[in-house]
DNA sequence: CTAACGATTCGCT
DNA sequence: GCGAATCGTTAGT
């Protein structure tokens, strides 16, 4: 681990077809933002997969296509911010082809570049708080916003780049996705991705 | 127009 | 561990 500049994920990494796969190869990338000419970034360690179909969990789920959804449906590669909980913004990265509304919720990354950036946003002075472990949480420290909904990630000022670190893939767990009991059965699928590789 | 509800986080008990 | 905060989206009247 010790490059310190990667390649630009080419739209191909997100036109895939098996959003969950994506999901897990997602594990380990980096996700990087430039704003305002700050740059922050970190090592990707948690994700979701929401699949457009046949899954309760999200929010284009059976073709739901309202304003919020519309980007969903779009060419991969851009991404999906909306607000949670009317606090929250939440960074999903679109994925597969035009027309099929797939997504990747990115939860968690290991703080690699821009850290006080980071705790600047977060109002994090220097205490023992979380920085970026939660989906809130990095698109607060990295600075995305529900206005960066539909950002061309292979353009910015949002990106993902690959630093080839070596994922041991023993290190990835999968489990159930977090806060969507709602989903039913749906919500049993193992379709979060974490590892534990970038913990320190 | 109205109302219910979050793909969460934080602070306090 | 529990509950409040907070507001855009969605569906229904």
């Amino acid at each position: 681990m010790k490059s310190n500049r990667g390649t630009i994920l080419p739209r191909s990494f997100y036109e895939r077809e098996d959003v969950v796969e994506i999901s897990r190869r997602l594990i380990g990338k980096v996700l990087c933002s430039k704003k305002g000419n700050r740059f922050t970034s970190g090592i990707i360690t948690e994700t979701e997969a929401y699949c457009g179909r046949d899954d309760r969990a999200c929010h284009a789920n059976d073709g739901l296509r309202t304003k919020r959804t519309e980007v969903m449906y779009g060419p991969a590669g851009h991404a999906y911010v909306y607000l949670c909980y009317g606090i929250h913004h939440l960074f999903n990265v679109v994925t597969n082809k035009e027309n099929i509304a797939d997504a990747v919720l990115i939860r968690g990354v290991y703080p690699l570049q821009g850290i006080e950036i980071m705790k600047q946003r977060r109002n994090n002075t220097g205490k023992s708080k979380p920085l970026t472990s939660g989906p809130g949480m990095l698109s607060e420290a990295l600075g995305i916003k529900t206005s960066d909904t539909c950002t061309d990630l292979t353009e910015g000022p949002i990106w993902i780049e690959d630093h080839d670190f070596k994922v041991d893939k023993s290190s990835i767990r999968s489990t159930p996705r977090i806060g969507v009991e709602y989903a039913g059965e749906h919500a049993k699928r193992e379709w979060r991705f974490v590892t534990d590789q970038f913990i320190n």
